[in-house]
DNA sequence: TATTTATATTGCAATATTACGATAATTGGT
DNA sequence: ACCAATTATCGTAATATTGCAATATAAATA
């Protein structure tokens, strides 16, 4: 089927379960990665970073864009890409609101 | 053609991407979810929580144990399943790695 | 207006993922 | 050995993802 029944979940798990998936794949990590190490607005040069064509590179942006994790702005015939602070910011919340919910339990564990 | 180009990318970018895609799905966010909060081993009760499947669910297991965030040893005729804490940390940290490093920067951003 | 540069979109092919019914495998109990 | 309970695997169908070549779009410049 390949179709995730998103409407058996809560708004939070699926959001959840979306970003995760904006980080799952080692090209997005690698964009990512990239974005924070420069420090700056880069006018697209993820293109000669990452080896991957110009095409799947811009398909890569997009979904990391859909998610709100990084932004673009028109920059003369180039794009100024960036993290979105605000939103990275958010995205590491929720990600240790679920990491930092796990307690060890005292009885031990058979596993 | 849907195959990632795994061979370009550092062992962390993959890692990374490969824990990152097993948590992009809701149903096992919500497995995860379920197991943070029962806070013991539980014997597969997650077909009874999770809206999917008993095969669905397992193969979602799967997932989640092949990356390590969780792990299940067999209870007489049912199985006991529970976070991995040691993974769990290391997971986190992983994540945590990345968020971290973020800083935005004083020059102002066009973005 | 034509050209160059940079990025996005389209179209396609191949592989991956998701889901479930049917079935198998494993264990415990009778 | 047989049966019930629980979980895993197989087979199949539908949708999603990935990647690139070709093309389109947009902006600056000659």
């Amino acid at each position: 089927m390949g179709l995730t029944k998103s409407e058996n979940f809560t708004a939070q798990q699926n959001e959840l379960a979306q970003i995760a998936k904006a980080l799952g794949h080692p090209a997005r990590v690698a964009i990512l990665q990239h974005l924070l190490k420069v420090k700056s607005c880069i006018c697209g040069a993820i293109v000669d970073e990452v080896p991957l064509s110009q095409p799947t590179i811009s398909r890569h942006l997009k979904e990391l864009k859909a998610v709100g994790l990084i932004k673009g702005s028109i920059e003369g015939t180039s794009i100024n890409y960036c993290i979105d602070g605000e939103r990275w910011a958010e995205v590491q919340n929720l990600l240790n609101g679920l990491f930092a919910r796990y307690e060890p339990f005292e009885e031990g564990c058979a596993c």
